[in-house]
DNA sequence: CTGAAAGCGCTTACAG
DNA sequence: CTGAAAGCGCTTACAG
């Protein structure tokens, strides 16, 4: 290890290790790059001159020639204000961290705030200095998406990305079923007037969830009454609204399944400042089960959703896509976690 | 542009420029690094080549050139359970990631969950794989924080390091006269049994906020009272426990600062569920003014720190230190934001 | 101002 | 199994 000018050591190279190990640069490489057609005695030397010499690879000399950056863009493409405000972001972003530097990849987080960042964006990955992305971006039709699948750009969306026609690989949860068994356990409860705040529907987790209210309805055979209804924007302030606008339209409400913990939020305080108790006057079902759901009194009765596992295999199927498999979707369960809202 | 084997197309590199432009490859790229010693016409005709090639510069041959890798390291180095649950963490690493974008650098999130974590990520660093590091620890006396000043790694602290004399560059809040504010307008609301939950106290903002605290009880000529404080640890669940303890210790108390808006959150609830009346019989003020301000009811009085500034400036310090710049402290001043709950 | 050339640190056919 | 050599795409003294 050499000092240069600048008084910052200077690493030592594959040079520096195959002169200590006494073999070739090349050989130094194959032990690096998996140890195959390598000797045990040349491994054995190598190792020990990495280790004497503390030689870590020059990962941009790396990807020069082999193609690949070994790092990964994690990438909103919507107002970002939603995602930051939601604590379920913060677990996926965290989850899939984790699970990247198993692998020892980088995660780069790439925010695309309005067009111009989402040009650049694009750009910087189309250019190849990522190889692959996990994409956060739920609405239908996002035109990164597009123009990622476009360019091949192995990618793995965290739900269903609506309009890509089974296209682009994801991860995502079963939310209709996550639907049908919090509205059946409302109805176990022996609630009938239940109503439904839903995520934007333009979003699966949006269609998909009043989709499963409504199978549980027919099949509990209640009716279906449109004023119970309200479309969310998965904010906490739009499920405050969204309450105010259901006690408006069907005061004798005595159930409210809420499309994310968040909006549920807003919807107990606001619930609670028009003087209902709950559970007692109406119960309160959320989706999520993010850090939200015990932030609020009482505790709220939500559909967990299990964001551990949907990092990691987010990431899985990223890598297996990188490494040249095919395009595949995950659909994980989601499990109904009783407190005290409902 | 040509199409490659795997059907990816191979991106132009200078040589193509150079070609389409008539001139040669030195040209290309003093015109992409700055334009100097150019002539107007070369610099027109590489602009115009560029465009119609479509070139990206390529990252990884110009870093194994310069040396620098042209992205910078976003650090947690402690249980990041506790920053991910804060809302406060979201909006400085919104901050920083868009900062950074400005001027065109990748921000890695890097997590050193643990002592493995720990080395891997400091070695990792301290191999020139990015420019510098944006860190967040606040305990005194951090191992990642010493390893990285002793490689020289351009760093900045958020929040001042304790434990390093001054040797590494950090933004932060004037913590001690935002206690000042907050008590005097407790104080000035009548309040004379004052409590405080403090953050941990091998923090700045444990100590500083404490001391600015017990300041404010001294110019108003009220005592100090042992029983009326308790150290937190900026979680929603400690701002519960301490809130309890307090209302064992000192159930005369008629105000409580808390020294940051998620534990505020948690001791609202508590003093609710003891039946305290907030603020007419306990006044809460918090510090942050994050999102959890504003999501617990009654709205919490708070003292805001500026996020966005803040990760402005880290940005800005830790770029200027990149370009062979000094350390530098960068401190900013905190506003009272009164809402309803003192 | 500009071109030819060297070289950053690595990987990978290619011979052997 | 192994070494010598070419080359990834760029930047930067060096001459001119």
């Amino acid at each position: 290890m050499t000092t240069s000018a600048n008084g910052r050591r200077k690493p030592p190279t594959v040079h520096d290790v195959a002169r200590e190990a006494g073999v070739s640069r090349g050989t130094v490489s194959r032990v690096l790059n998996g140890g195959h057609y390598v000797s045990a005695t040349a491994r054995k030397s190598v190792d020990a001159a990495i280790k004497k010499t503390g030689y870590v690879v020059n990962r941009h000399a790396r990807s020069l020639i082999t193609g690949r950056s070994d790092s990964v863009a994690f990438l909103l493409t919507e107002p970002q204000e939603k995602f930051f405000e939601d604590p379920n972001f913060n677990v996926l972003l965290r989850g899939c961290t984790e699970h990247l530097a198993r692998h020892d990849i980088p995660l780069l987080l790439m925010l695309a705030s309005n067009e111009d960042e989402r040009r650049r964006l694009t750009r910087y990955i189309t250019s190849g200095h990522v190889d692959g992305v996990l994409l956060v971006s739920s609405h239908s039709g996002d035109p990164v998406t597009a123009e990622l699948l476009d360019a091949g750009i192995p990618l793995v969306a965290c739900g269903k990305p609506l309009g890509f026609g089974g296209k682009v690989s994801y991860v995502a949860v079963d939310e209709r079923e996550g639907a049908h068994e919090m509205v059946r356990h409302l109805v176990s409860t022996g609630r009938r007037r239940i109503g439904m705040i839903t995520g934007p529907l333009d979003t699966p987790g949006g269609t998909e969830r009043l989709a499963g209210y409504r199978d549980v309805l027919a099949e509990s055979e209640l009716p279906y009454d449109p004023a119970l209804v309200v479309e969310g924007d998965y904010r906490r302030s739009g499920g405050e609204a969204a309450a105010s606008q259901l006690l408006d339209q069907a005061p004798d409400m005595d159930a409210v399944f809420v499309a994310s913990d968040l909006m549920a939020q807003g919807v107990v305080s606001t619930l609670q400042r028009a003087g209902r108790v709950i559970p007692d006057d109406i119960a309160v079902g959320g989706f999520d089960d993010s850090p939200a759901a015990t932030a609020v009194s009482p505790a709220l009765t939500t559909m967990r959703q299990p964001f551990d596992r949907i990092s990691a295999e987010m990431v899985r199927v990223l890598l297996a896509q990188i490494a040249g498999e095919d395009t595949a979707a995950v659909i994980l369960p989601t499990e109904l976690v009783v407190r005290d809202s409902a």
